[in-house]
DNA sequence: AATGGGACCTGCGCGC
DNA sequence: TGCGCGCAGGTCCCAT
């Protein structure tokens, strides 16, 4: 579940602390998550690399190397990067020029490295959305206006906004008081200025605590993201609204747990 | 264009 | 207690 507040964390935890030092070596222990190219060239064009620079696309992160090349790495649902890890229990572990590790852990191997030469390439990128951060209210209308579909399954469609998962759309709409299930073009105008202003707001507060540590997510210290205790809706199906105390309800909505107020959202 | 489903994976928690 | 099953949700792919 890392979504952009997490990936965020990650990333801001990696400028401190692995930047300008040189991975001297690649131990693969589950070769399944390296996408491209074999694990013998990943293994190969990454020894003596330098990380110079990390970037954060959506949920993904970019590692700019000395060599011209990147990094790609995409935690998807149970993927982890920590630092300084303990090596063994990683898929692939990357030993730093400090002599610690940096560890990537994905327990459903459903995470993805890549080492390419150009990122902008990789059609992931190629077709995803703007972040939130980078939009105005009157595109963030015009964006919704061209679609009749289903508000929830929307934000979290990557092609249209990215960054925002199954955990921050709830959030999202809990403080918008929008039903899930309402059509993302017939939103009042109110609603859609309510709506891109409380994307934001938990997007920034989530990264403030760290992220939500809901399943596998750590942050790359190893420690808990403390944005959990913030939650209003997700995961809390059966239990009081925080604010009228109507039992959260749970649908299904695009195949995805959907939990909302059925009293506060409307 | 929108929607639904399945696939990729593993391990947890539930009911029987 | 043990076992089987549903489910978790990011992304891609296919069918309707």
């Amino acid at each position: 579940m890392p979504e952009l507040p997490e990936v965020e964390t990650i990333k801001r935890e990696l400028e401190k602390t692995v930047l300008n030092k040189k991975i001297k070596e690649v131990i693969i222990y589950n070769p399944f998550v390296i996408k491209q190219p074999s694990k013998e060239k990943f293994k190969k064009e990454l020894a003596g690399a330098v990380i110079k620079n990390i970037l954060r696309k959506g949920k993904a992160l970019i590692f700019e190397l000395s060599n011209g090349k990147f990094l790609v790495v995409h935690l998807r649902m149970t993927g982890q990067l920590v630092y300084p890890g303990a090596g063994k229990q990683a898929r692939v572990s990357f030993k730093l020029s400090d002599g610690k590790n940096l560890d990537f852990n994905d327990r459903r191997l459903l995470g993805e490295l890549r080492l390419v030469d150009n990122w902008e390439n990789l059609q992931f990128f190629k077709t995803l959305g703007l972040e939130p951060f980078g939009l105005d209210v009157n595109k963030f209308k015009a964006l919704l206006n061209a679609k009749k579909t289903k508000i929830k399954p929307l934000l979290m469609d990557q092609t249209f906004i990215s960054g925002v998962g199954n955990l921050y759309a709830a959030e999202v709409l809990f403080r918008a008081k929008i039903h899930p299930q309402r059509s993302a073009a017939l939103l009042s105008d109110k609603e859609k200025e309510l709506l891109f202003k409380e994307i934001k707001d938990v997007l920034n507060e989530a990264i403030h605590f760290g992220g939500s540590s809901v399943d596998q997510y750590v942050q790359l210290s190893g420690k808990p993201g403390n944005y959990v205790k913030h939650h209003k809706v997700y995961d809390r199906e059966g239990k009081p609204c925080l604010v009228c105390k109507t039992p959260i309800q749970r649908i299904a909505l695009g195949g995805r747990g959907t939990y909302f107020c059925p009293k506060c959202q409307r």
